[in-house]
DNA sequence: TAAGCGTGGGC
DNA sequence: TGCCCAAGCTT
């Protein structure tokens, strides 16, 4: 049996929990490179890098990509090659290109000044219901919620919510009760306190509820099962996959790099030569797969090494090597011979640049 | 609705 | 070590 919405919130002091969390938010905050200004854009930006993604990692990227990027501008005129080196390294490459597609949009449509209105901003790439709701309510005030799995965690301990937040339908069933109860005085310190305190103090795994600023509103608190919530079912194991990937070099010194399509798995990123494709069984298929694949003719070639990579839905485990070879074919916009210098301002996802390292 | 989509850190 | 995770969105 659930509540609704309105027994959920039956008894709940909602003027005191504003009061206790935004005052902790106040003066426990930490100090983060986004929270310098009000700026719409660098708001915006921050929060795409932080879809699941730490804190600490997100930050040496926020200070570089807006250091080249200063304004919603200059994103928006970029080259999609720079902007993607710029994410290199940070994962869900999706996000950035829709961030591209999206600030070249409000350029254009909005004279470069990101719309207050939900309407319009939602409606942009890659904008869904959570970052709707942080970069308006942090940047413009607007009273929207914004719930992250920080806010899920937080408030199904608060209110002893057992719905399955794995499920994407729970997560307006949260928002339809930090509505209820989000300040209209300062919905920006609202939002920000509660995925803070789930980031600093209401935490997965051993909350400290001890020094938690709304444990008297806590009803997970009162109950001893802080721990047992959020309920979260299990996703399913993700599938491996075996192939082989060659380092080529060409009798200049050049090496053969190949663009990835524009969809799926690392869209547009860089790679080495591969048989990800059509996995080979031997050296022989192998080097016949990569000769006819990329128009070349290998002379020797050399195992440096076996690499394994974990994604969110799929395990590659890559057989690396190392290779001389002849180009029977000049590059194109998605095969090129570049010098190893050249190499550098190309974006290569992680598991690549191993094997480059290892190469080297 | 559920799968697809990265990476690095914590325990 | 092998899991779980971290400020989600798209299809």
């Amino acid at each position: 049996m659930k509540e609704n919405v309105q027994q959920i919130l039956a008894h709940f002091h909602i003027k005191q929990f504003q009061h206790d969390l935004i005052h902790w938010f106040q003066t426990e905050q930490r100090d983060l490179p986004w929270r310098k200004d009000k700026d719409p854009y660098k708001i915006w930006v921050s929060e795409v890098m932080l879809q699941q993604t730490r804190v600490d990692t997100v930050i040496p990227y926020f200070y570089h990509f807006i250091e080249k990027f200063p304004t919603l501008d200059s994103l928006a005129e970029a080259e999609e090659e720079e902007v993607l080196k710029a994410w290199e390294g940070l994962g869900y490459y999706s996000r950035i290109r829709h961030l591209h597609e999206a600030v070249k949009e409000v350029k254009e449509k909005y004279g470069g000044c990101v719309p207050a209105s939900k309407e319009q901003f939602s409606s942009l790439k890659g904008v869904g219901p959570y970052t709707t709701g942080a970069v308006l309510s942090i940047a413009y005030g607007i009273p929207e919620p914004a719930v992250d799995g920080n806010v899920m965690r937080v408030l199904s301990r608060i209110f002893y919510i057992t719905d399955d937040i794995a499920k994407g339908s729970t997560r307006k069933k949260f928002e339809n009760i930090v509505s209820k109860i989000i300040s209209h005085d300062n919905p920006s310190d609202f939002n920000q306190a509660l995925m803070e305190l789930g980031a600093l103090v209401c935490t997965p795994k051993n909350p400290s509820c001890f020094l938690c600023p709304v444990q008297r509103h806590c009803r997970a608190f009162a109950e001893g099962v802080e721990t047992e919530l959020p309920v979260k079912t299990k996703g399913k194991a993700p599938k491996r996959i075996s192939f082989r990937a060659i380092v080529l070099m060409n009798k200049k010194g050049n090496i053969l790099i190949q663009k990835r399509p524009p969809r799926g798995l690392l869209a547009n990123l860089w790679q080495f030569p591969n048989d990800e494709h059509a996995p080979t069984r031997n050296d022989e298929a192998f080097v016949k797969e990569i000769s006819e694949r990329y128009h070349v003719v290998i002379r020797s070639m050399e195992r440096i090494g076996s690499f394994e990579h974990v994604f969110s839905h799929v395990v590659w485990h890559i057989e690396a090597y190392k290779g001389n070879a002849l180009e029977l074919q000049m590059g194109d916009e998605t095969n090129k011979w570049v010098t190893i210098d050249e190499l550098k301002q190309y974006a290569f996802p992680v598991i690549y640049q191993k094997i480059w390292q290892a190469y080297e």
